[in-house]
DNA sequence: CACCCAACAATTTTT
DNA sequence: TTGTTGGGTG
């Protein structure tokens, strides 16, 4: 395609709003003014590219280039949109109602639920999330017993997966794949069936939201060109992350469009053959930050844009706003060591700041507890608990984390993890309102047919997914015809009330009704009453069904907060955006607390303060990174993400053995580590520390020493295997009775705080303590009320504490 | 049909 | 170590 206007005309341009530029450096200021087809942005950690890329936005409105609604911006997360939403609302005012700023999967959805019905689609359709997906497969992997060739449910899924990441269908993968390999067969039938399974149900898999808008585009040309014609600022953030098929989404959208799909009355200056010029496109992205390798991005995507985009500008971010020149120098020496990549060496002019903080734990525990210290000791210093944060390579890691958090009284939050909407609970109530936005979703109504429970077993269900078979209707029609199917009357009765509840609450949301739609709150307390799911969950006595009846409420406030935010809301849109939220989605800035994450879910954030834990051989690079091609370089950037993450002060940390599945085994300092220079690094407790004195006593191993003075060493006792004599405590449950303080800090073995309650326990400031793990202290005070009451011990040889006094394991001496 | 227990497997990162 | 699945019993 042509360039309509050379580039020394385009460039720069004089009538953006001086405020949108200025404060700018060259490279940012030029980014904003840039005006050709496409851009590419090559913006370092921190370089300030989301102010950036709202200025970009806000000049080509603000030069009337181009209407709001012509704009389409794509993030990473609905938290990175919502941000640039406000950043630009700060900028423009009104107009940004008017634009597209979303992630690639709610962007599809809004396209596909807008056309649903040219490809025979409901427009409340299901998105799956991948539990569902698993619940499906899981079915069809048995039904073809394809676990003794050695598919099993998560190999399947991953093959699916990359399928439509790379936007192959079943036919395509039958024409790629070597057929005559039974393995390979199998899976192709597994592909058919789970597209058929999803066709069924009227519903898309994440990576269908994609595929499916790609294939659409495709096969209607008219659809295509509706938003070919209306977007022409595209605008695609963190685009070293995008995967082939959100590549072609792009290339799909970024066409120019042909004669015959102009209407006659576009508003839009033509190209002299009557066609529309392609939309203008703009990416950015850093190929250092590449992380997502293993589910399909694809980092050609970016090192090759100006191939895929003749005449392409780059404009290279280098200064670096964020953080301190050590943790840069310490980034730009770690990434130094992958090859094969376009130099870039981030700088700042902030000054070179603290020094790295390193620590050695001798266990994950002991890790944990400098964590908590560090912690509590920067608090002390005035930086809130919103500006730490602690990042881990899995999810795993978090158990001992939490464990000591909790004791030590830091306030902190996970973020991911065993996410609120992933818990059986909510799944159940949320498939609920499925099963009434969608009576195709068989899946959703046999997940909610038999919960809470009503006699209503598999056998039953079984019946009536053949009755709507034999009767050529959907299972929640069959649902309303209980009599019909020999059941006796219990069951009968069951059945009819489950479809008559799900009539009513359909009934009530929709607008055509006399009296107008229900709000989805109100819709949705009416039908938890009437089938009495919380009501039934706090029946049971059970402190965890307690816990959960807890997350039904709190999923009921989500609902209100949805229609007090979308007062004009449907049932369907609070479903996408229920199913689309992702993990950094949740994090609130103002709450207070430390945040815990992730590595991969750390990108795009910043914190004063960041702990990297587990730093170790093993984990950080991860083991199965090991014979992935080009793994090691991606757990290197993963790293490399986590440590530009820190505005002043980093922690690298690591425990010198590790338990895992029950087994606790010994590691090793990770190789990255090797690679921030030396003096970067003040290591509080160094690995070779640790060994050299590995039956340290009492609070000499980490904490009190560690911070000042120091002994390591001096006054280890032999003895002790370690935590052999804790043999003890383990079960015996009450009172955590008085394990020998001598032993040790070692937490291994230790229980875990649901089994005490010392909130009975009175403290006062002067007295005497003893605790499990630190030994005989003095209390310095107490603060709080209630369960929360914490205790500020020094402890004669581990240092100054804080404790939650209701979990710590703590008695009076 | 619901519940309990025992055996068993599985453990990277996530829109 | 944890969570899940399967079988057997009430």
């Amino acid at each position: 395609m042509e360039i309509l206007l050379p580039d020394d005309h385009a460039y720069p341009r004089p009538d953006i709003p001086a405020q949108l530029v200025d404060g700018l450096n060259p490279p940012q200021r030029e980014a904003v003014e840039y005006r050709g087809d496409a851009l590419l942005i090559v913006a370092g950690a921190g370089s300030g590219k989301t102010r950036v890329l709202t200025h970009r936005i806000a000049g080509l409105i603000a030069t009337r280039e181009a209407w709001p609604s012509q704009i389409l911006a794509i993030t990473f997360t609905n938290k990175a949109a919502a941000e640039m939403r406000e950043r630009v609302g700060q900028l423009l005012g009104d107009s940004v109602e008017g634009m597209w700023i979303s992630t690639f999967h709610s962007a599809c959805v809004r396209i596909l639920r807008r056309e649903a019905e040219r490809f025979g689609y409901p427009q409340g359709f299901t998105i799956y999330d991948s539990a569902d997906s698993k619940a499906l497969m899981k079915r069809i992997v048995k039904s073809l017993e394809a676990e003794s060739l050695g598919v099993t449910v998560p190999t399947a899924l991953n093959r699916i997966s990359s399928c439509k990441n790379e936007l192959i269908d079943p036919d395509g993968f039958a024409r790629k794949t070597d057929l005559t390999n039974p393995r390979e067969q199998l899976i192709l039938e597994i592909y058919r069936q789970y597209q058929r399974e999803l066709q069924r149900n009227r519903a898309f898999d994440f990576d269908d939201l994609i595929a499916q808008t790609v294939w659409l585009f495709r096969a209607h040309p008219d659809i295509a060109a509706l938003y070919q014609r209306r977007f022409r600022h595209i605008l695609v953030d963190e685009y070293q992350d995008t995967n082939h098929a959100q590549y072609a989404l792009i290339r799909e959208l970024t066409r120019p469009v042909a004669a015959e799909n102009v209407p006659l009355d576009t508003r839009i200056q033509l190209a002299a053959d009557g066609s529309i010029p392609p939309a203008s496109l703009t990416v950015v992205g850093d190929s250092d930050q590449s992380i997502y390798a293993f589910r399909g991005a694809d980092i050609r995507n970016i090192t090759e844009f100006e191939r895929d985009f003749p005449g392409a500008k780059t404009i290279l971010l280098e200064q670096n706003y964020r953080s301190t020149q050590t943790i840069l120098d310490a980034a730009n020496a770690v990434i130094g060591n992958n090859f094969d990549r376009r130099v870039k060496n981030l700088w700042t002019s902030a000054g070179s700041g603290k020094q790295i903080q390193g620590y050695a734990g001798r266990s994950a525990h002991d890790e944990a507890q400098f964590v908590a210290d560090e912690i509590h000791r920067i608090h002390g210093t005035g930086v809130s608990y919103n500006d730490m944060a602690v990042f881990y390579r899995t999810n795993a890691q978090t158990r001992a984390l939490e464990e000591i958090l909790i004791r030590a009284a830091v306030p902190y939050r996970l973020i991911g993890g065993t996410k609120f909407y992933e818990r059986a609970e909510v799944k159940d109530i949320v498939a609920y309102l499925m099963s009434i936005a969608n009576p195709n979703d068989e899946l959703s109504v046999r997940r909610i047919i038999n919960s809470p429970k009503r006699g209503i077993g598999p056998a039953s269900e079984t019946t009536i997914s053949n009755y709507a078979a034999d009767n050529d209707m959907s299972f929640r029609e069959a649902l309303r015809q209980p009599d019909a199917m020999g059941f006796g009357l219990k069951i009968r009765n069951a059945v009819a009330e489950l479809a008559a509840a799900l009539d009513e609450a359909e009934a009530s949301c929709n607008p055509q009704r006399p009296t107008g739609a229900v709000p989805v709150a109100t819709m949705l307390e009416r039908l938890i009453e009437r089938i009495g799911y919380i009501e039934k969950l706090r029946a049971t006595g059970n402190p965890q069904d307690d816990a959960r009846a807890d997350n039904v409420e709190e999923f009921v406030n989500v609902a209100k907060e949805y229609d007090k935010q979308n007062p004009s809301g449907n049932l369907v849109e609070f479903l996408t955006e229920v199913a689309l939220v992702a993990a950094a989605d949740d994090i609130d800035d103002e709450s207070g607390v430390v945040s815990l994450m992730t590595l991969h879910t750390a990108k795009g954030l910043e914190y004063d303060t960041v702990f990297i834990t587990g730093v170790e051989e093993q984990l950080l690079p991860h083991k199965m990174s090991a014979d992935e091609p080009g793994g090691l370089a991606e757990e290197r950037r993963l790293f490399y993400v986590g440590i530009t993450r820190a505005r002043k002060l980093l922690h690298l940390t690591m425990a010198m053995s590790r338990t895992q599945y029950g087994e606790t085994a010994p590691s090793l300092p990770s190789r990255f580590l090797d690679e921030v220079p030396n003096e970067l690094i003040d290591w509080k407790q160094s690995p070779a520390e640790v060994l050299s004195a590995p039956m340290m006593r009492g609070g000499g191993g980490y904490g009190g020493s560690s911070y000042g003075n120091s002994s390591y060493g001096g006054y280890g006792r032999g003895g002790g295997r370690g935590n052999s004599e804790l043999g003890v405590a383990r079960g015996s449950g009450l009172k955590q009775s008085f394990k020998p303080t001598r032993g040790n800090r070692t937490f291994d073995n230790q229980v875990t705080g649901k089994v005490k309650d010392n909130s009975a326990l009175e403290l006062a400031s002067g007295d005497r303590v003893r605790h499990t793990d630190f030994g005989e202290g003095t209390v310095r005070a107490v603060l709080g009320v209630g369960t929360k009451r914490i205790a500020e011990v020094d402890f004669d040889t581990a240092g100054r504490k804080k404790l939650l006094i209701k979990i710590a394991p703590l008695e009076k001496c």
